[in-house]
DNA sequence: ATGGTATTGATACTTACAATCAACTGTGGA
DNA sequence: TCCACAGTTGATTGTAAGTATCAATACCAT
């Protein structure tokens, strides 16, 4: 078994157990050329404990030991090399969580503050067709859902 | 004709002159309760008289003879009365500009900078039933699609 | 006209994050 | 295994964007 293939079992796991993951991320960044130091594993380690969009702020709080500058130097390098995405709160705020395989968006609850992934929506062909219907070249988009996740909904 | 028809035309004319814009966002205001101020006017004016999306300090540097902090609370009342709305970049960064009439998302070029209005795009019941099926209860969300416009296209 | 209140603006403050740089530590080669 | 060098760290300083303060001012209803 490759380890694409075991990367891609994530599909399957939107939210894989941390200890795999951080694994993973490491040889990533080996990959890319990225050393595989202490402090960068407990700020990935951090990352993938996080159970819902966080902070930069929030990864410095739960990771005292390690300087800020490192943090957010960790963050930085992991949302370059899209291991980490950004989230769009509806109030403008940023956050980040760990980037799943493949293009998707999200589905932000505004009770629980719980990030799920949005898969298998066809909005891209859409917004294509929209977009060049307006003579416009389209090359990307940014799309947040927000509302109630299942167990805020049934309150 | 009623106010709300005059309203719809605003579909019609995406980027409507200065002048008379100035008057109606401070006639909106005002039906909110809020001041019809010398100050306030003139950041009505260079927000209406910016070409492509813009940041604060955009606005205070054309606007030297108004305090920082007044051109702070000036742009963001009129992101709480949606006379403003904000835009999302690419890279993350938040802009903003005048809110037309209506739901709509934004075209935005990554050569010129330049953000037209992408209407009569469908994607929200798209979203709707995505959602839903994901045991989600939508109440809202964030779109904005990044290409080149149709001069920057031709080049 | 006037009084009460929203608004202003100079300034100080806060927050979030980037730059600096000497000390340190992986990593690949000898 | 050891070495050297380049990537990395972290204490600290710097910076940029936006907010809070508060006395002075300007709107607007009466």
């Amino acid at each position: 078994m490759t380890s694409a293939n075991i990367k891609h079992q994530g599909h399957v796991h939107p939210r894989p157990r941390s200890a795999a993951v951080v694994g993973d991320m490491v040889e990533e960044l080996s990959n890319l050329g990225y050393r595989d130091t202490e402090p960068r594993r407990l700020v990935i380690g951090a990352v993938a404990a996080q159970s819902r969009p966080f902070t930069a702020e929030d990864l410095c709080a739960s990771l005292p030991c390690v300087g800020r500058a490192t943090v957010y130097r960790g963050l930085r390098l992991l949302v370059r090399t899209d291991l980490v995405c950004r989230v769009l709160l509806e109030d403008g705020e940023i956050r980040y969580q760990l980037s799943h395989e493949g293009h998707h968006h999200h589905l932000l609850c505004a009770v629980c503050g719980m990030s799920s992934d949005l898969l298998g929506c066809d909005v891209e062909d859409l917004l294509e067709a929209a977009a060049t219907q307006a003579g416009f070249q389209m090359s990307g988009h940014w799309l947040e859902v927000y509302g109630r996740c299942g167990s805020c909904a049934r309150v």
